[in-house]
DNA sequence: TGTACATCAGTGAACGCGCGTTCACTGATGTAC
DNA sequence: TGTACATCAGTGAACGCGCGTTCACTGATGTAC
């Protein structure tokens, strides 16, 4: 496949940019090398070089994608709620619901990549992931009834994030016990007064 | 330095070990090479194999005693309270604050380990891990009031816990943003009722 | 519209590097008498 | 207590491997006339 066609070119940046923007949430962006990466887009190592200066700039691009593509996804699943505290509901129960736990390649880049954005692990994911929180910060404090645009000011949203996240972890980390789910269930009755279990 | 006394190789184990256990927290069990955890005790990686079967083996157990470390730091803490109110406030002040955030590898590896444990990452650390869990939520169990032993089935110290741990891990991938001495304080709000800033 | 040619997306061999692990070797330690 | 010798903790060169990255090459694409 020598030489593909502007509009094929097109297609390839964006599949390699799509796949990592999973890969990088599923595995950290030490979990995954640029030959696994294009061989499951179809393609063989060499050519990454046309589309990314490096593997640095690819995780880059491929942590702000995670967080874009997860805003507009909550965006979407806020807008489909009837009112703000429904809304708020369906917010929760999808962040804490197993098949977020299960599926981290498709889920929050917040939790996702919390360890790969902290001190000491390359500043590649640094910008892109303080520009999530602050986003994810404002649409789930909006939920809680403050202010659009100052979720990053608004103890219980940054709170409420906190407690969002630990779970979601902990619950991946004990995935197969008992406690897995317990974490989830016990985050969703803090947060909405409601034990009921996944549907 | 051929054949050192048993004495000598006992202290090596310890050495290593001990080192192990913060790089693990500080840098995860793929952020240190044998070699180099070997030269920082101050000796060659050929000898490492005398010690432990394999670096899986050495990072299973360097976990571990994490886990053991940090519970002992734990009931110290607790018992040189004057009360359980006063053991539950130091507690979380010591989890929630911008020493503990800023040094990792001393601290809590139920966060510092908690991407290390979840599927995908091998299975060297998904025992000491959930031991390690459910220690922590018996100890922050108890503090909450609930009755000994049963902290992994207690809502409040499961829901606590994530909300502790959502926040250093939170305030750790935002260092040096004014996010993350919010996370803190948003969290020990929450869990203590009280926005008092670190010491 | 047709032809000649420059461009350049993708190929695949090759690079230097650091990793985890192995192993022949060294010589002080620990033991047997 | 002294001597002879087997043990084995630590050394350092070497292994195969996969990584990120480079580069000469290919040949269809896109452009200029």
């Amino acid at each position: 496949m020598p030489r593909a066609s502007r509009e094929q070119q097109a297609a390839h940046h964006e599949q390699i940019l799509e796949r990592a923007s999973h890969l990088v949430r599923e595995r950290g962006p030490d979990g995954f090398s640029v030959p696994e990466l294009m061989a499951e887009v179809g393609l063989t190592h060499g050519g990454f070089y046309k589309h990314f200066s490096s593997k640095d700039d690819l995780v880059a691009q491929a942590g702000a994608r995670a967080f874009t593509a997860r805003a507009a996804f909550l965006s979407d699943l806020v807008t489909s709620a009837p009112d703000a505290q429904a809304a708020r509901t369906s917010f929760v129960e999808q962040y804490l619901s197993t098949d977020h736990r299960d599926h981290p390649g498709d889920g929050c880049p917040t939790a996702a990549l919390v360890g790969a954005a902290a001190p000491g692990h390359g500043e590649a994911l640094r910008e892109p992931y303080l520009d999530g929180v602050r986003s994810m910060l404002d649409s789930f404090g909006e939920l809680h009834g403050g202010r659009p645009g100052d979720g990053s000011e608004d103890p219980a949203a940054l709170a409420g994030l906190a407690t969002l996240l630990g779970a979601v972890l902990l619950s991946r980390a004990t995935s197969g016990d008992a406690l897995s789910e317990r974490f989830l269930a016990a985050a969703r009755e803090q947060l909405l007064g409601d034990p009921s279990p996944d549907p």
